[in-house]
DNA sequence: CAGTGGTCTAGACCACTTC
DNA sequence: AAGTGGTCTAGACCACTGG
C-alpha cells in the first residue's frame, strides 16, 4: 500500500499545502531529491510526475520543477470524492437527511444506465445535503444491489463510499462525468431550499469498480447559484481527428 | 518530438477507436508488447499508464489490461481544447462570429484575473458560436498583450489556440477551470439565442504557457439547455485531510 | 560548460490472478 | 506454477537551460 514514491508525493503535497514551498518556488531537482530520499530517480520521477499530474507542480525541462498556486484555494471537485470527504476537505459545516432508502427493481431509464437486467435489484437513495442550513444539494444514488447487499441510513448519512471502501473492501476506480443545466423537477423542488431558481446544475456519475464493473448511477443535483466545479486540466500535445 | 511510447500509445488509441480493440478485450501483456515493438517493458508502461490515464483501458494486476468504452460515444470536453477543435472533433456544422476585438486597458476585475498591472495592455476577443444556426455560446477571451502582439479578426474567425501554437511557437500547458450557473446579463441576451431562459452555464479558464505564465482568462458562456461538460475521473487512493 | 528534466534500457523482486 | 501488472534500481544518452 505504501510505495516509497507515495510516500515522496505525500510529502511534497503536504509542504505545498502548509505554505513550506510557496507558489513559484523551486523544488529540488531530481539528483537532489535523489540523495534526501536515497531511491532511484525512477522513484523521484514517478513522485514529481503524480505532483504535476495533480496540478501541483509544473516540470520546465533544463530548468527544474516549480510549484503552482492553483489548488491554493479552492480545492478541485474533480475526481470522484464523496460528499464527506468534500465538507472535511473543505472545513463546512453540513448535514444529510436521507429521504428516501429502498431497494427497488429498476425501470427503464435505470437499468439501461447501469446496464443491468430488470430482474437485478438497485439500491435507490435519496438525500438533501445541507449547508449553512439551506438544502442546497439533492443526491440521488442507484447502486447494484449485486456488489452492496446490505445499506442502512446509518451508512447513508454517514458515507456510502466509506462503507463500500473500507467495510465492503471494494476499489472504487473512475467514472465518467457529466455536468448538464436542467429545468428543476418536482422532486428538486420537494427536496431543496431552491428559491425562486427554475433550474439546477446536474451532475451526473457512472462509477466503476476496479474490475471494470459499473456499480453506480448517480445525479447530484445542485441549486445553481451554490454550485462551482472546478478542474484542472493539461493540454494534450497530440490530439488526432476522425 | 515522436517518442516511442506516445507512437505506442497513439497506435493503441487508434485501435481503440475505430473498434479494432472492442470494449472488454483483453490488450496483449506488457511482455508480449515488448517483443511486438522491440522496445523495452518500461516504454511499454508509460504508454498503457497514459492509456489508463486518459480512460481508454483499465489495468488489473496478475489479469492484464482491458478495454473501456467509456470514450467511445461523446468526447470529454474537460481538458484544453479549443472550439475549433471540439467541432471538428464532433462533426459540427459550427460558424464563429467575431463581436468585438480590441486592445484594451484592463479593467479591475481582468487585471487582477490575469496577475498583471492595468498598464498592461490585454487583447479582449467577444464571439458568438453558432451551432445549428443558433448562437449557443458566448466566448469572451482576455489574452495578455506581451504574449500575444497581434491578433486580427481572421485569426479570432478560425482559431486562437492554433495561431498562438503554430504561428506564434508558444506552448499551452495547463489551465484551470471554473463552472457555474450564473444569471444571464444583457451582454448575454444581445450576443446569444438564449430563448427565454435566464441563466448561463459559464466556464471560466485561466490558461497557462509551459513556462508557467498566466496568458489567458476567458469566459465561455452557454445557453443552459446545449451545455454538456463531460469529465473522466480517477479515485485517489490516499486523500489526506488538513 | 554543468545542470536540468525526458527517454530508453535491462534486470530484479513483489503481490495478485489463474490454472 | 506460470503469467500478470506494480515497484524499485542503475546506468545510459538526449535536448534544453543557464551562466
Amino acid at each position: 500500500m505504501n510505495s516509497k514514491y507515495l510516500s515522496i508525493y505525500n510529502e511534497i503535497v503536504r509542504k505545498i499545502e502548509n505554505g513550506e514551498l510557496s507558489r513559484d518556488s523551486k523544488l529540488l531537482s531530481e539528483n537532489e531529491y535523489m540523495k534526501e530520499y536515497n531511491v532511484s530517480r525512477d522513484t523521484i520521477r514517478k513522485a514529481l510526475n503524480l505532483l504535476e499530474q495533480d496540478g501541483y507542480i509544473q516540470k520546465i525541462k533544463g530548468k527544474g520543477s516549480f510549484v503552482l498556486d492553483i489548488n491554493k484555494f479552492d480545492f478541485p471537485i474533480s475526481g470522484i470524492i464523496s460528499f464527506k470527504e468534500l465538507s472535511q476537505r473543505m472545513n463546512l459545516k453540513s448535514e444529510t437527511i436521507v429521504n428516501e432508502l429502498e431497494l427497488i427493481q429498476p425501470d427503464a431509464f435505470i437499468s439501461k444506465q447501469l446496464n443491468i437486467t430488470k430482474k437485478d435489484k438497485v439500491w435507490k437513495v435519496v438525500r438533501s445535503r445541507k449547508i449553512g442550513n439551506k438544502r442546497i444539494i439533492l443526491d440521488k444514488d442507484y447502486i447494484v444491489h449485486n456488489f452492496v447487499p446490505c445499506l442502512t441510513k446509518e451508512i447513508c448519512e454517514k458515507s456510502i463510499y466509506e462503507y463500500i471502501e473500507n467495510e465492503l473492501n471494494l476499489k472504487i476506480s473512475f467514472a465518467k462525468k457529466e455536468i448538464t443545466v436542467e429545468a428543476a423537477t418536482d422532486e428538486d423542488k420537494k427536496y431543496l431550499d431552491l428559491k425562486d431558481y427554475s433550474m439546477v446544475a446536474v451532475v451526473k456519475s457512472y462509477t466503476y469498480l476496479d474490475d471494470t464493473s459499473l456499480f453506480q448511477y448517480s445525479e447530484s443535483r445542485h441549486r445553481p447559484d451554490k454550485f462551482k466545479f472546478v478542474d484542472f486540466a493539461r493540454r494534450k500535445g497530440s490530439i488526432h481527428y476522425g
